[in-house]
DNA sequence: TGTTACCTAACGACCGGTCGGTAATTTTGT
DNA sequence: ACAAAATTACCGACCGGTCGTTAGGTAACA
C-alpha cells in the first residue's frame, strides 16, 4: 500500500512548519511515522525532495483554485475579489503548506528551486495582470502594478504566519475583512506623487 | 580593538539573510572574517547569542524609529502614516536584518525567544492602538482591529522579502505606495458583513 | 605580569544517505 | 494448482562528513 507515502508528508509538513526544514532530522521524520530512517529512502530520493514534492504539491493546487474562482464572473472587481479570496482562504485553509511553500525555497536545490519559482511567477503574472486590466478600465486607480501585486499577494501569504486555527475569528471572517481591504487599497490608493506610475502589461484574457 | 566583533555582526547579517540561520555555520562566518572559528567564541559564546543579538538591536532601532515618528504630529492620521511609513523604509533600508529578524525567531532558545516576542509585542500593541483610537475617532472604517494590525504590519514586513536594492523603484517610491494602499484600506475597508467587529482596546495616551 | 585577540587541534554528537538483508506478498511459468 | 521468481516495504548497522563547542597555547601589547 502506498499510504506511508502519505504518512511521510503528512508528518514532514508538521515538522517544517514546526522547527523549520533544516532544523528537522530524516530520523525526526521516520520517528514520527513510526519506521526507521532508512525506509524513508524507499519512500522518496531524498530529503530535499521531499520538500520539493509538498511544494509542489501546493502550489499546484494554488494555481488550480485560482482559474476556478476566476472563471466564476466577468467583472473585473469580481474576478480580483474571488483571486484574493481564493488566495487569503486557501493560504488559512493549508496553513502548513503554504507557510512551508513560502518560507523554504532555499532549502531547494537549483533545478527545483527554478522549477518552484516558475510556478510561483506564473501565479503572480495572472494578479498582475488583473491589477493591469482594472487600472485601464478605469476601475482601480492608477499606480505600480508589480508592487501592488506583491503587496497583495505577500498581504495574504503572511497571513498563515500568524493565523491559529483555535482562535478567535474564522478562516471566512479572516478572508473577508482582507478582501475589502484589499478591494479598497486597489480602487482608492492613489499614489502620492504626481508622476504616472508604470503601468507596462499585455492585454490578457480573462 | 572590538571592530571584529562588528564584522562578525556584519558577515553573521549577510549569510544568516542568503543562506538561513540553520544552513549557516560558525565556519562560514569565521571565513568570512579571515579568522579561524574558535577565534568567534571570544567574541559571542555561542552561534545562537549572534542571532539573538541581531534581532535585539534591530528591533530596538526600529521601535526607536517609530517613536521619532509618532512624535512628529498629533492628528491620529498623520500619526498612522508616519507609523507606516517607518515600517516599510526600516524594513526596506535594513532588509537583511529585518527578514532575520522576522524569519529566524525558531532558532532562538526559549529564553531569548520570550524576550524577543515581548519586544514585537510591545511594537504591534502601538499600531493596535493608533487603529483602535482612529475608529473611535471615526477617521478609519470600523473592523477588526487585532486582524487589521497583522494585516498592516506583515505586509510591510514582507517588504524585506522581495524587495531589491538595485529594482526598479527607490526606497521612497515603494514607502509611498504602501503607505497610500495602507491608509485608504483603512479608512474605507469596511467589513463585508453587517456584524460589528470587536473593537475593545483601552484608550492610550498618543 | 596580565590582558587581549587570536591560533591549532581535537571533542562527541549528529547529520543525510547507503548497504545488505528479510519477511510478506504478488506475479509468473508450467 | 503450485512452486519458483520477483517485488514490496521495511529493518539494523554503518559510512564519511560536518556541526557547535572547548581546551590549551602563543604572540603582541599595556
Amino acid at each position: 500500500m502506498a499510504q506511508m507515502k502519505e504518512t511521510i508528508r503528512s508528518v514532514a509538513i508538521d515538522l517544517f512548519f514546526k522547527k523549520g526544514y533544516f532544523a528537522t532530522s530524516i530520523s525526526e521524520i521516520a520517528r514520527g511515522c513510526g519506521i526507521q530512517k532508512a525506509s524513508i529512502y524507499y519512500h522518496f530520493p531524498g530529503k530535499e525532495d521531499l520538500l520539493f514534492d509538498i511544494m509542489q504539491t501546493t502550489l499546484t493546487d494554488l494555481m488550480a483554485g485560482l482559474h476556478a474562482g476566476l472563471a466564476a464572473s466577468d467583472r473585473i472587481e469580481e474576478k480580483m475579489r474571488a483571486a484574493v479570496h481564493n488566495h487569503i482562504r486557501f493560504h488559512l485553509d493549508r496553513q502548513k503548506e503554504t507557510f512551508i511553500a513560502s518560507s523554504e525555497l532555499r532549502g531547494l536545490s537549483a533545478d527545483h528551486f527554478q522549477a518552484v519559482v516558475t510556478q510561483r511567477d506564473a501565479y503572480e503574472r495572472i494578479f498582475q495582470e488583473l491589477i493591469c486590466s482594472g487600472i485601464r478600465a478605469g476601475v482601480f486607480a492608477s499606480n505600480d502594478v508589480k508592487v501592488l501585486s506583491y503587496a497583495i499577494l505577500t498581504l495574504c501569504t503572511a497571513g498563515a504566519t500568524w493565523y491559529r486555527p483555535e482562535g478567535r475569528l474564522s478562516v471566512g471572517q479572516i478572508a473577508a475583512i482582507y478582501e475589502n481591504f484589499v478591494l479598497h487599497g486597489l480602487k482608492h490608493g492613489h499614489p502620492a506623487s504626481g508622476r504616472p506610475a508604470e503601468l507596462a502589461c499585455e492585454p490578457w484574457p480573462l
